[in-house]
RNA sequence: GGGUCUAUGGCGCAGCCAGGUAGCGCACCGGACUUUUAAUCCGGUUGUCAAGGGUCCGAAUCCCUUUAGACCCGCCA
């Protein structure tokens, strides 16, 4: 029990590989090749969590590269899915006559990509290159288009009677034993959900329809009463989900597939659909729950509460990311903008856990951590240590100094011993921090009391900061400005705290406006008197 | 109705998935430094790891039961 045999690098990612291994061999199947498959979605903006599906299928590539297999990693877009709803903040866009129509079939509204889903699984896309990524991109009305699935629907179309039962027997859907698990996209209209597949001829390889009204959410959405035939070889429709992954898996070869709990009933369809109508044994699978934000609501575009890849970067590093979504997979996260500084402080410590700078007693948890560390960094380390600065201390400094920031804060850091060169890597972790102080930290305004001895007192000070004459010891004339006008030093301070940082405490103060500056110290002060 | 996750000092959390001295931040207390307050630095206090049972030499960690909360599915993708 003691000589526990460590995995690869000893983190979830290596163990997920190595079950995986373990099952392909089970099975006999060809090892030559182990594709992992994420899907993107097409239909709404791209949060954290859509990148996180990928980010972590590619963890298990990584992994079973580093166990020496080739692998490949293929992001999928879901581009023939239809429309459902229309996106928060997306409202002036006139979308609502798309509703139901493929995403691939609507214009880009930013006019940017070839169609809206395009523009979409754009961003994740974009999100996945900032990161460091790599994968190959497929899309769903290529696939469909180049008759790539054929086959697989045409063995589930077949088979679709019994599909329907065990649909219904497995999660209690009842609608597949009455319809097709196909949805036609409306010669007519260009309409999904709206075409109802009513039969398969099977000689013709081609899926009746007929194009009636429907609800969608709550909404109702017209049908044209287009009466046709889909075939199936062509993007003239699609497979429903519950069916789909199990023809893409079939027909990719995909041997690894991570999904959220939210999808949970579809992957044990399609698990069952590929393992026992297409006789391909399902791929691996990894579940992960969905990041909630703060309040633990699911992370929705409508709330408004998206947290996407490219905003999180504003403000956090790439390797900041892939910390988050590396570091464990199991159990239900709150997620917000304000778990970035602390993501910022433990890639530092892990780093230093890498490069033995800090010690770590048990064995395991050292390689683990060493190994997390090179997960971050896409099994691709350093050589060697960044210089590390404390984010947190960053963000304080940013507080301050908000003009010519850049400068100031790293002339700062060198007085303070923190650095010893001026570094590109540290003005770029500055902007960071300084784009996190000036999104989040904003000082509430505090209303202040001041009786005529305090302004008196403030207006001798001011006087002093703006005179021209080298004032040696602030910190020194603000004690006897207080002394001199029968206000306790202590309140003094206080106000000029509230005033400057919005607190009723602080930095030593003479000093702090000193490197604030004195004028303009004195033209803030100014506003209260 | 079905399913998943969560429960650890006053507060917020890590550690659990691969068992081996229970940790961090904030708060609190003490010391150092400073012509006040503070920041900073050093040190310290705080825990029947939700409850009960099981496995084990050893359980916060693995298994079972219970309780409470959150989320997902039961339209569709």
């Amino acid at each position: 029990m003691t000589e526990q045999k460590i995995i690869g690098k000893g983190t979830w990612i290596d163990k997920l590989a190595s079950e995986l291994l373990e099952r392909e061999k089970a099975l006999g199947r060809n090892t030559d090749l182990l594709k992992v498959e994420s899907g993107l979605g097409a239909s709404g903006i791209p949060h954290i969590g859509s990148l996180g599906d990928a980010v972590r299928a590619c963890g298990v590539k990584l992994a079973l590269e580093n166990l020496g297999y080739k692998s490949e990693l293929i992001a999928y877009s879901d581009d023939l899915d239809g429309l459902r709803k229309i996106p928060e903040g997306m409202q002036e866009f006139g979308l609502e006559e798309h509703i139901a129509k493929p995403v691939s079939l609507i214009p880009d509204p930013y006019g940017c990509h070839d169609s809206y889903g395009m523009h979409m699984s754009s961003i994740l896309l974009d999100g996945l290159d900032k990161v460091g990524i790599k994968y190959e991109f497929r899309r769903a009305v290529d696939t469909y288009k180049q008759g790539l699935l054929k086959d697989q629907i045409h063995t589930i179309l077949q088979n679709s009677t019994k599909i329907g039962e065990k649909i219904s027997e497995l999660v209690g859907q009842e609608k597949y034993q009455k319809y097709l698990p196909y949805f036609p996209v409306c010669a007519n209209c260009n309409r999904l959900y709206t075409a109802e597949a009513s039969e398969y001829i099977a000689d013709e390889k081609k899926v009746k329809y007929t194009c009636h009204d429907t609800e969608i959410g709550s909404k109702m959405v017209k049908g044209c009463s287009h009466v046709g035939e889909a075939d199936i070889g062509k993007d003239l429709g699609k497979l429903a989900w519950k069916v789909e992954f199990a023809a893409r898996w079939t027909a990719f070869d995909i041997r690894f597939e991570a999904y959220g709990k939210d999808i949970m009933d579809s992957v044990k369809v399609n698990d069952w659909v590929s393992d026992e109508i297409l006789e391909f044994p399902h791929p691996h699978h990894v579940k992960y729950e969905m990041f909630l934000d703060k309040g633990g609501k699911k992370i929705s575009k409508s709330l408004g509460n998206v947290i996407t890849a490219q905003k999180w970067l504003e403000f956090g590093s790439p390797k900041s990311i892939l910390l988050l979504l590396y570091k464990r997979i199991t159990g239900a996260r709150e997620l917000g903008f304000d778990d970035i500084p602390g993501l910022m402080s433990e890639y530092n410590e892990l780093e230093d856990i890498y490069f033995g700078r800090i010690k770590v007693d048990n064995q395991a948890k050292l390689i683990k951590n060493k190994g997390l560390y090179e997960y971050v960094n896409l099994l691709n380390p350093p050589k060697q240590s960044s210089t590390h600065v404390n984010y947190r201390l960053l963000i304080e400094l940013a507080k301050i100094f908000k003009e010519n920031r850049g400068q100031r804060v790293m002339k700062k850091l060198l007085d303070y011993g923190v650095i010893k060169n001026p570094e590109p890597e540290i003005e770029k972790l500055i902007e960071l921090a300084g784009n996190y102080s000036n999104e989040f930290d904003e000082q509430e305004k505090i209303q202040i009391d001041l009786d005529d001895t305090a302004k008196k007192a403030l207006t001798l000070l001011i006087k002093a900061l703006n005179g021209d004459e080298e004032l040696e010891d602030i910190q020194n004339t603000i004690y006897q400005i207080a002394k001199g006008n029968d206000i306790q030093p202590k309140d003094f301070f206080k106000i000029l705290y509230q005033i400057i940082l919005g607190t009723s405490r602080g930095p030593k103060i003479g000093p702090f406006i000193s490197d604030i500056g004195r004028k303009q110290v004195a033209k803030t002060l100014s506003e209260y008197v």
